[in-house]
DNA sequence: TCTGGGGTCCTAGGACCC
DNA sequence: TCTGGGGTCCTAGGACCC
């Protein structure tokens, strides 16, 4: 890819992410709330119903409350955490600032979502780059951060669970297995709970099990990519690529779930009529050109399902989107209250060609 | 005190064409 | 009329992640 490396330099991957980087950054303005139990998410009223925790600072974990758990469920486990509304323009601000300190060191920076990103780097101290980025990242934004260190980004990603809060981890081809080894396969990154349960049917719920079943029994349960990709996980292979590029993002969405459920037609179409203009504007502003429209309706019942519709030709025509999406909305059955609808824009991928001039 | 919102990628199966 | 393939496009659904 470039020239070699000279002597003692290796190519690394760090993974830097963020610690409770929400709340983080609401205690900045909150200095009163360092050391208590803050829970960001919904409108910062515990009590609002279908909105659930965004982050929970580290105090409020230790009573149980996580990411993804129900407002009034968190303030049950923590009645005397204080609850923050989520806000996100200032989130955007804060992990702009970090990236643009990574990207100063000069290394490529691949952005990963709000509070993560890969650096890579050919050095000859990982280490010593790793507690610089730390350093710098708190002396310049007051916020600390965790980083993991390999050659590639699962990884990295991996080890930096090691290092949180605010450490550095470190794994490589040498402890890997003795780390990982006896750990669930769930530990790596992207096996989920339906993978691990698939293993498990077939004897495998340790990372050294997998690593070393037969490819061919796991092509055959899970197709050759998966099947492939999950063996090259478990023996800590990955990507080695760390891309410096802007993400071009493939598709554009939003959902709403309703306070109470929808019944009536008319609301339907409102709703998804509001969403899709919403979700269209956003996509013109970036420019961007939709191909596909789908629409995603979820029961009461929690039965969740969508619909896609390849449209005629690449478009930001607002009637060809809305009716569009209110004609994908009749090919469902609307007999059941409706909790949750959804429009989701793909977009067309610019050309190398058209992206010049 | 039931279960948010924004994304990406993979697989399966039917339609259709050669 | 019957048969066997292969390839591509399209949609549905699953799984995972932050």
């Amino acid at each position: 890819m470039s020239d070699p490396p000279a002597a003692g330099e290796r190519d690394w991957v760090l993974h830097v992410d963020m610690d409770q980087f929400l709340a983080s950054v609401e205690l900045q303005r909150r200095p009163d709330l360092v050391g208590l139990p803050v829970i960001v998410g919904g409108n910062g009223d515990p009590a609002e119903p279908r909105k659930v925790v965004t982050c929970a600072s580290y105090e409020a974990r230790t009573f149980g409350v996580h990411a993804g758990m129900p407002l009034r469920a968190a303030a049950r486990r923590c009645p005397d955490a204080t609850f923050l509304p989520s806000d996100p323009e200032a989130y955007d601000a804060a992990s702009d600032r970090v990236m643009g300190i990574l990207r100063d060191l000069g290394h490529p920076v691949e952005v990963w979502g709000w509070d993560e990103a890969y650096v890579g780097a050919r050095v000859s101290d990982p280490f010593a780059l790793a507690r610089h980025i730390q350093t710098v990242v708190a002396s310049q934004t007051g916020l600390t951060c965790s980083v993991g260190i390999s050659d590639n980004k699962q990884r990295a990603k991996v080890a930096t669970g090691f290092g949180k809060p605010a450490g550095v981890h470190m794994l490589t081809d040498e402890n890997w297995m003795p780390v990982m080894g006896d750990r669930p396969v769930d530990a790596l990154w992207g096996v989920g709970p339906k993978t691990a349960k698939k293993l498990a049917a077939i004897g495998i719920t340790t990372v050294a099990d997998l690593a070393g079943t037969d490819s061919a029994e796991l092509t055959k349960t899970f197709g050759p990519t998966t099947g492939l990709w999950i063996l090259l996980l478990a023996k800590g292979g990955g990507d080695t690529t760390v891309s410096a590029e802007p993400w071009v993002p493939r598709s554009r969405s939003h959902v709403i779930t309703f306070p109470q459920d929808l019944t009536e037609r008319a609301a339907m179409d409102e709703a998804v009529t509001e969403l899709a203009r919403r979700t269209l504007d956003e996509v013109i502003a970036q420019q961007r050109i939709v191909t596909h429209v789908a629409v995603t309706l979820r029961t009461s019942s929690f039965h969740t399902r969508s619909k896609i519709r390849k449209l005629p030709e690449p478009t930001i025509d607002a009637d060809a989107v809305i009716s569009t999406a209110t004609t994908l909305l009749d090919a469902f059955d609307l007999q059941r209250p409706v909790r949750l609808l959804g429009v989701r824009l793909e977009l067309a991928m610019p050309s190398a060609t058209a992206a010049r001039g």
